[in-house]
DNA sequence: AGATGCAATGCAACCCGTTGCATATCAATC
DNA sequence: GATTGATATGCAACGGGTTGCATTGCATCT
């Protein structure tokens, strides 16, 4: 599994507690990789017992202590490990085409309230996307390493959605057109 | 749950055996909802309790015997019941784009590598998808009803698959330019 | 004759993700 | 004074997906 990585890799950016990582899943990262809080605390307790992180608990004043994990020598083995390992493209999981493919076994106008819905909401997060793109990269051409490479996911993400609202509004017209 | 959905879909469609919907999984359902044998079986059989579906032992000669199902007016009611539901999007979970953002604490060559059979993969994919559709739509604006529908879902996979086309190749140049 | 492969169905174990719940401290608001 | 909200961590149960294995019959290939 991917998770264990995808906790190193923003690990290894920046240590962190497992609510840090929670807020940080919910914003970059969990863009491509989704991951809720109770999975976190219970992939970093794993990492913990197999020596991949090292934890340090802090106290802090006003709040509740916290346990600010490290990735150790280990971890930083397995993450080149995995790295260097073939991926397998997932296969893809999506709802509202099994329900387009099913339409006319129930309300086509229904469905089309829904596509709409979806495309509100892949064009937000478009938005979202293009407000980062704007703020953290303005001289895209003169990206190295690091950066360049977050650079490049966000871009993915711009295309993925991008991608979604032109088929959304493909479906849209098709469905209008159809009435 | 959506893969009873998607099953009942495909049954609604023509009725068949477990063997034969893994094997409609494979190719157009399972572009857009992946599933094994293994869960379609199950899933039949739980179906099959609750009412949803109805199974016919089928002898065949040369073969062993199939169990072919049909959507019962249950299941119907069902599929419209969970049509007629609002989908949430799923969150995305692309592990490629997990490494990408952790290239710099790797081979990035490797990854480099690693892009470039992806987009063979997804050009391949593409290609597949185009040929469907050139033989089975060859004419999109006159499309009615469930062809529609079908043709629709099959111009989601090909705006995908061309989007991850797109960014794979953005990648590869990105990174040409970094070398 | 033996091996491979396809058609056809299924069990069992494991892992992962989801959901609901629980707890504690402090700040700010009502 | 009580409630909400953010910070911070965690357990337990359930359900779905993955993987490995098992069986039977026939056809085809070596």
């Amino acid at each position: 599994m991917a998770l264990e990585h995808a906790i190193m890799v923003s690990l290894a950016e920046r240590a962190g507690s497992g609510y840090e990582l929670a807020r940080r899943f919910e914003r970059s990262i969990g863009f491509f990789w989704a991951a809720t809080h109770q999975q976190i605390y219970r992939v970093l307790k794993r990492m913990d017992d197999a020596g991949w992180v090292q934890a340090e608990t802090v106290a802090q004043d006003g709040r509740p202590d916290k346990k600010v994990y490290t990735v150790s020598a280990l971890g930083h083995d397995e993450l080149r490990r995995w790295l260097a390992e073939p991926t397998e493209p997932a296969p893809m999981r999506d709802e509202l085409a099994v329900k387009l493919r099913g339409a006319s076994l129930g309300d086509v106008q229904a469905l089309y309230d829904e596509v709409a819905r979806h495309r509100d909401l892949a064009a937000t997060r478009l938005d979202g996307y293009r407000v980062i793109e704007k703020r953290d990269f303005p001289d895209p051409a003169r990206l190295t390493g690091r950066n360049l490479h977050h650079y490049l996911v966000l871009r993915g993400g711009i295309r993925v959605e991008q991608g979604l609202v032109d088929w959304y509004e493909e479906i849209l017209r098709a469905l209008e057109a159809d009435r």
